[in-house]
DNA sequence: TGATGGAATGATGAATCCATCATATCAGTG
DNA sequence: CACTGATATGATGGATTCATCATTCCATCA
């Protein structure tokens, strides 16, 4: 359930994170993000993420709900578009922030990916 | 499960926005935004969020394992720092994106919020 | 109006996440 | 070493989310 507009900040904040949270809504906002206008019919998403119609609409429902993209049909198609360009910046700093960490650390990730609290005693010399 | 180093880039940033899909962790994330040096000791943390230990650990341990803050061991306390400049900024941004949002759309928010498709016919008028 | 195609909704197990409790580790002290 | 304070981990119901299926809605065209 979404928060009112009176909730916490902190709490309307982790919500929005929550509609990003999926490998598939990520997609369908890159997409989106690069398609000129910000916008997209759901026929183009649906051929370009390979989903299921219902389900890709299942995603587009979460993501109206949580106001990060909005819809206007024309005729019988619907188009969809990012609903403020927060949103795009939101998906490149977290590319740039990806990217440099996944860099940054590679050799850490092969010692503390997820191992069992094995925190290095010396660390590594190569 | 955290996904490895090789997974598509979309499935790995819906896996960070997920570890910040949670009050709590933004919480926990803008409290060290705002400390000096992006740091704090688990004690401060404890304070200001009024968690149970457990339950803010367990969140600390989310959060280390998407690898948004590090922590370091000084006795027998423990101190978090935001691990990459990134993550301050996505909070600043959503912050941006929220309030636009909010107050873009006051009126709308009461028609639509998630009244069941209730798509208005005359608006009310107080 | 009836038929067609695109899009949205509802309902259902399976999987995941959260809050709480109990227990364990770690570092310092007596 | 036993003890204490600080932090972390494990296990457990209860809630939330996801993927799939069937059904419904909406606009156009015959």
């Amino acid at each position: 359930m979404l928060p009112s507009a009176q909730a916490p900040l902190y709490e309307i904040k982790a919500n929005l994170f929550k509609g990003l949270a999926h490998p598939a809504r990520i997609r369908i906002l890159e997409l989106l993000a690069a398609a000129p206008g910000e916008s997209a019919p759901v026929s183009y998403l649906l051929a370009e993420t390979g989903l299921e119609a219902s389900h890709l609409s299942q995603h587009l429902a979460t993501l109206r709900k949580h106001r990060v993209v909005t819809s206007v049909r024309s005729a019988n198609a619907v188009t969809y578009q990012l609903a403020h360009p927060g949103v795009s910046q939101l998906l490149a700093i977290a590319r740039t922030f990806l990217l440099d960490s996944l860099a940054g650390s590679r050799e850490q990730l092969r010692l503390a990916q997820q191992l069992p609290a094995d925190h290095l005693a010396g660390g590594p010399a190569s």
